[in-house]
DNA sequence: TTTGTTATTGACCATTTGGTAAATAACTGC
DNA sequence: GCAGTTATTTACCAAATGGTCAATAACAAA
């Protein structure tokens, strides 16, 4: 065979997608990329191809991590705690708040800034963002009632998805968590 | 005195405001700035400072444009229509819904952008996106009631903030049509 | 041990980046 | 017309950008 990978390539991609994620696509420059990953330029290349690859490889990676474990939550898929669907959302509402509140978190949320820097210009990032947005849209959903979807329920879904994006923006706005407190608030009230 | 300016000062912040809009801070180069305005760099910079400061200048237009508006709509200054609250914050959702059904216009909202490139990352920005943010929220307050404000109310401006900006993330997002509808729909069904 | 294959490394590259400075041009008040 | 002041223009710059390539190193199979 060959000379094997001396890297960890999940490992890797953690590193790079918190770079992407913490500076946004344009913000970030591969001597950020190596120096997060420990990686040469060539290496990075060999391995996921050019910049735009790489953020592609990250978002897929944020895809499969954060959103897919946003959606197990809502969806209850874990159901040791024996949570109902409101319950689900109000949890996943609130460690988005708490990220901020206790962590001093500013990422915010890696989709939802793909979708403000890089879907607007490139189809691909386009693509896995309107799918990871249509992902938790029916996510919201689940967690809302487990029959027959309406168009009521609809709605409210999406409200509570626009919702939940709009608080991502709030946390890497430096918004005060007072605000994002009560847009929880409102959120789970309107639900009740 | 001396040489009088040949540009005029508004329509050239226009038009570094809509290059900034629509690429973002780090996607935009002097090039794509000169080519918008039809300065030379050294006149961009005896005017407006370096390019952070060019971005402020182009930030604040927008707040005094823009966002002024939107709250001008909110508040219900130019009484003339004789419009509800809820109404006036129909009017808003629909301007959103409607800029991305009828033309395509993946901007978004310039202030949530720059919420989501910079603000995270320079102070002054985040003044200007924190300002911009608290204008907005009182706005909706001011439409949802005109008497003294609670907590509950507090709250449901806070929801109709927040899926507001995620509204505009989904539009820069590439998101259906449908599910900003819908998310508008579910932020008008909460508050009546 | 040789051979084929792939990974790593570091030097290298053209282009673009944000930013500066000196020369020139246009205006006002004297 | 002259002096003073400010705008415009152009040429220029160092640094950083994304990206490539040839040399070398490490493994497996034969």
């Amino acid at each position: 065979m060959a000379r094997p990978r001396e890297f960890d390539e999940a490992a890797v991609l953690e590193a790079v997608k918190d770079v992407f994620w913490r500076e946004g696509y344009e913000g970030t420059s591969y001597a950020d990329l190596i120096a997060a990953s420990g990686l040469h330029k060539g290496s990075l290349y060999a391995a996921f191809g050019d910049k735009k690859s790489l953020y592609l490889h990250a978002l897929r990676t944020y895809d499969d991590g954060e959103v897919s474990g946003a959606v197990a939550l809502l969806s209850g898929e874990d159901n040791a705690s024996g949570k109902s669907g409101p319950e689900r959302i109000a949890s996943l509402l609130n460690m988005v708040v708490d990220a901020v509140a206790r962590n001093g978190d500013r990422r915010g949320c890696l989709l939802c800034n793909a979708a403000v820097d890089q879907a607007p210009h490139d189809i691909d990032v386009e693509q896995v963002v309107s799918e990871g947005f249509e992902r938790m849209q029916n996510a919201f959903e689940t967690a809302l009632a487990d029959g027959p979807k309406n168009a009521a329920l609809k709605n409210k879904a999406s409200l509570i998805n626009a919702t939940y994006f709009g608080m991502r923006v709030m946390a890497k706005s430096g918004a005060p968590v007072s605000m994002m407190k009560q847009a929880r608030n409102g959120a789970l009230n309107s639900i009740r």
